[in-house]
DNA sequence: GCTAGAGGCGAGAGCGGTTTCAGGTGAAGA
DNA sequence: TCTTCACCTGAAACCGCTCTCGCCTCTAGC
């Protein structure tokens, strides 16, 4: 044994197919990739043979040859241990259930990423010169998705980020604005929020969402910070509604927070919705585990993903290229029913 | 230009560096894996050089030559359209953390396979042949995990499976029990349970969890089919209640049921945990969003999933392998303050 | 019957690494 | 001073596949 290891033990190469069909690689080649150049009586013979010795063709190799590796890769940014992200938001989830459909009887694979606040400069080089088939940004930040797309431009951020970077995002301020009103046509006007994270962009529009709602409607701001976990909605809540005893409604930036906003509602005495309504954001998994069911604004994050994945595979999109996809008000328990 | 495309475009080879640096390709690769054989001097020189040409060996060209992809592959079965598991089930979520922060400063990458119940035979064969480092098996059912490990060694159920695949599991009979034994202590006779589906091997040892407890105690057994979904728990209590409005407490073998059972409980206008005690299964992102909070019991999937991609990355386990995790009670608001 | 052209086919050169093997060097030991 | 041996180092084979290029055959056209 001259060699260290043989690749894949036992299985067949491209070469045993040809000896077997009394062919060349190169013919073998041409029958497995559809490409024009062989008769279709040795088309049929290779590929009866390839069935029979039980052929695939190796990734490695393949990718090596072509220079292109048919890979999506979906890159987070991790904050704490695990349960820190992916674990604890169903964002990511649905981000992935949209890439993983849009890839499904394609011979693309899916790769997921984690990069650490800590060495997120290095983790983006890093990603960013590995990428082949293209990268989908579920979670990061301006400065590094731009870094990103310098390195790389086979690329979609799926969070409103730097104008070059191709995106494909959500009208987060048309949802705080649509929610706002709906509370404030329902009657409200202490109408409170709990919003995202600091240097989040969809945190930053959606609250951006709510002050203009609340400054047209002439209203009280009343803000408080809920870090996009549900301990923090939870716990904003509670404060808010010591604070400002009167508030009536609660716009909150992501379900995952309105789910612990409501508990902390009702563990304060108060009715959802009747003394306090609620809507959050997302139409996540949140929103239909809590109780009562919450109203939300929805977002197709899954038709994004799955969108964006197209895009990628068919060559990525342009430089600047941004969609913007439209929100959809869902009604549920956690607002009474509109008086007509 | 004798080739199509080069394989990453500008991106400097082991051979450049190797010019750069004046030394061979071997030279460079000894030095790059860390492997004996070259001069502390020349070690310094070759590194800076690398590093001035912001070199990174690639992945496929690596993995052709040494035969083994770093990669660990996740694999789940899928039912319905996106949405339908990874996009709805806090599981998946949990293995993909788990397996992520084991995955952390290693050099090995994370996929995420999802295999259709129509062509699982097909995508089974498939993938085990392009198995590297290893590969999870999510909630395969033990007929195509046996299959699957028939194939390729290198894989670790994490759900109870076929005896002869490594598995790391839950002792999801215990949990029932524990469960049941709770809500007996706490004073309930009435208890019903929602399970989850059929040919699924952790819902049918909680069902049988459940029964035995049942029996032990003498009581009647009272049981619906929630299929694991959130949809499936609320109707499932819905109609056990309609049926049986005795129940006094309910056992629900996944949390996210649980969270719909909930909401049908609070619905028939009776009070949780005062009229129907509720507990869970999972400790999942499901029982922190219900309200009240769902009691329930926890599985450390983070844990096993992470230990198991470790396992994988040191070898794999041995034939027939198995571990079993304890669970745990979590009490919280879905059952009452235990009598003392 | 002869030539041109088209299409099928194989040889062979990469793709970018890893690893063996042989040679070369210098220090230690005889 | 001459071996011996350990340690570096580079040449070259190889991993499995793709793709160009040139040869060969066969058909169509004159």
């Amino acid at each position: 044994m001259s060699r260290a290891t043989p690749a894949r033990p036992g299985r067949p190469t491209i070469n045993d197919v040809a000896r077997a069909a009394g062919v060349s690689r190169a013919t073998v080649s041409r029958v497995i990739n559809d490409v024009a150049g062989a008769s279709p009586s040795i088309r049929t013979r290779v590929r009866s043979v390839a069935a029979e010795l039980g052929y695939q063709p190796s990734a490695a190799a393949r990718a090596l040859a072509t220079g292109r590796t048919r890979t999506i890769e979906v890159i987070a940014t991790s904050f704490g241990p695990f349960g820190g992200w992916l674990g604890a938001h169903p964002y990511y989830s649905r981000v992935l259930a949209g890439a993983m459909s849009a890839l499904e009887g394609t011979d693309t694979q899916l790769r997921v990423h984690a990069i650490s606040a800590e060495r997120a400069l290095e983790a983006v080089d890093a990603l960013a010169e590995d990428v082949t088939a293209g990268a989908l940004l579920a979670n990061v930040t301006p400065e590094l998705s731009m870094r990103f797309y310098q390195r790389c431009r086979r690329v979609i951020s799926l969070v409103p980020t730097a104008s070059a970077v191709p995106t494909l995002e959500v009208d987060n301020i048309a949802g705080a604005l649509m929610a706002v009103t709906h509370l404030h046509r329902l009657g409200r006007r202490r109408i409170a929020a709990i919003h995202g994270p600091e240097n989040n962009t969809c945190a930053e529009q959606r609250r951006d969402g709510y002050r203009s709602a609340i400054e047209g409607f002439g209203l009280l701001e009343l803000s408080a910070d809920g870090g996009f976990t549900r301990e923090g909605g939870h716990d904003a809540a509670r404060q808010l509604l010591d604070r400002h005893p009167e508030i009536d409604a609660l716009f909150v930036a992501c379900d995952l927070m309105a789910a612990g906003a409501v508990q902390a509602i009702t563990a304060s005495g108060r009715r959802v919705p009747e003394d306090v309504a609620v809507i959050g954001f997302d139409d996540s998994i949140a929103a239909s585990c809590a109780n009562p069911l919450l109203s939300t604004i929805r977002l197709p994050i899954e038709e994004m993903a799955a969108e964006a994945t197209r895009m990628l595979l068919n060559g990525g999109p342009a430089f600047g290229y941004r969609k913007r996809y439209p929100v959809e008000l869902i009604l549920r328990e956690s607002t009474p029913p509109a008086v007509v």
